[in-house]
DNA sequence: GTGACGCATAAGTAACACTTATCTATACTC
DNA sequence: GAGTATAGATAAGTGTTACTTATGCGTCAC
């Protein structure tokens, strides 16, 4: 016998007890005493369970060996259930029911119709895109709990890695070693502070921080211009970065759905895209098929498209 | 390969509608999946298990095959329970647990601490022989149900057949097809109305009812004497007969138990035998064994000698 | 008694769960 | 970044198990 034992720095052996054989049941053999007790005899429970007689009868008997306890007793030609026996038998059944209400849970989970959702998004995306898809979704599926976590997009992959989420809508190129769907496409143009006559190279700049791979396109958006901004004030939220710019004090690059919604609304420098920022639908690359996951994303691509014409 | 049972063997579709197979899950299964729940691998849960790794490996992806979802996913070279995986491993926590508790009430009742035994007496000895033995019993076996059934000896042993009594104390002789233990032998006398002159020939009687196995006991023993008593009141109460006697209106056969105990006291006309009658413990034949069952027999032939000092 | 019935047992077979050996993929280390 | 250790999957072989049909034995009913 090898007994493959990794090196043992020390020689603390005493929590490492190997567990103790927790009663080797079959469900089988508990629906089989089941049948027998609602049947009342082996053959017409057999019968009931299309099973043969003989493969009943061994069954049961295999079930007291196990048990180490006489389940049936003998009365006249049949026999019928003991003390133990109908204890047993109400085991059973607790344990069939349990278990076919797990089954039907499963089928649920399976269907899309149960359990826990966790959706990560980027504040944008909570914004405008998928406050009315969540809203549509708890109303079709009633059985899921939706948990919503809004953060970055490093973040959320961080944490879709940790396992904390199911799904999550992030900023793109789609990373490497995950399963990525682009749910749209939005524009970011240059917005200049109203009134200004400075050039975009004078100018403050406010945009998000270095870093966020919305920055990142932004960068390379300007860079393709030849502008390199002087940035005075960096932030993860559009709605700061768009206020700067309605004081006149930045200029800055926002997603037109941003920029240009609320009061006093912005207008873009000129209708030149600096970059297009895709938001993706990430999930785990081995993470199983999730109906639930789907359907959410079925949603955000039937409606997701509406909030940018 | 999922089996679906679609139709009865024989054409004819009645409504014996055969059972639909209830999640052939083994519970050896779902305790390999709670410690890998636990244990948070594969490898570990194995050697904790004392089983190889591919045992576990296959087992569990049988388990998955078995309930059609998913209940791993991989994370990095390890493996993690998905929201299913946590839910069937909650489940078999569950049924284990609950196996557990089973498997220690077997143990009680094996060892006689558990569950309800039916005890039926004849009122004889309910009255004189079994009180302190059950309050004994009570006493030294709290966990069990005891209960009382007190009729005549036939009535006894019909419902003993019926699976109603756990054990019967009834007049001998023992019949066929149980099992017996005599408990105690107490003697039958002759009782006359304090004061009569009456032979016994002349005396009215009072005895047991025709057909019951004491007033057998009694005709022969009496027959055995030349005597044909004249019986012109019976009872099943031998406190009515008792005061039949005490009233000086009739002869009697009693048990000195029941005949002396009591005020006033009565006396045998003389101290001589008319019958033995036996008491035995009577138990299905097919029966199997019961701890308690012993337990009550001991308490009762260690302490039932006693009172017929 | 005779037949029907309920269950136990016997013998054969297919499926199953376990083992060891090996392979693949990931993570750690220099 | 190559080398190595680790987690798990897969393959092949083997003993056990759970089923089948055939048959035997005891009980109940007429």
């Amino acid at each position: 016998m090898t007994t493959l034992r990794t090196a043992a720095p020390d020689g603390v052996e005493a929590p490492e007890a190997i567990e103790a054989a927790p009663l080797n049941l079959h469900m089988q053999q508990l629906a089989y005493l089941q049948a027998v007790e609602r049947w009342g005899s082996l053959t017409e429970a057999a019968r009931r369970l299309g099973v043969s007689q003989p493969a009943l009868s061994q069954s049961i008997a295999q079930l007291e060996r196990r048990l180490g306890t006489q389940l049936l007793e003998r009365a006249g030609r049949r026999r019928r259930l003991t003390e133990a026996g109908a204890e047993v038998a109400r085991f059973a059944s607790e344990v069939l029911g349990r278990a076919a209400e797990l089954r039907e849970w499963l089928q649920e989970l399976e269907a899309g119709s149960a359990g826990v959702l966790r959706v990560g998004m980027i504040d944008a995306a909570s914004l405008y895109v998928l406050p009315e898809t969540v809203r549509a979704f708890r109303l079709a599926s009633p059985g899921v709990d939706v948990r919503l976590a809004v953060d970055r997009s490093a973040v959320l992959l961080e944490r879709l890695a940790r396992f904390e989420l199911d799904v999550a809508f992030v900023v793109g190129p789609p990373p490497e070693g995950y399963r990525s769907t682009e749910v749209l496409s939005e524009p970011l143009y240059v917005y200049a502070p109203p009134g200004s006559e400075e050039t975009p190279e004078q100018g403050d700049w406010a945009l998000y921080p270095q870093g966020r791979r919305t920055r990142l396109l932004i960068d390379e958006g300007l860079a393709l211009r030849g502008l390199r901004p002087r940035v005075t004030l960096e932030s993860d939220n559009p709605a700061v970065l768009r206020q700067m710019v309605v004081l006149g004090l930045c200029w800055s690059v926002l997603p037109a759905e941003i920029a240009e919604a609320g009061t006093p609304s912005l207008r873009p420098q000129r209708r030149e895209l600096v970059a297009e920022r895709t938001l993706i639908a990430v999930r785990r690359a081995q993470a199983p098929d999730d109906a639930r996951v789907a359907a959410f994303l079925r949603l955000v691509t039937e409606r997701g498209a509406a909030p940018l014409e």
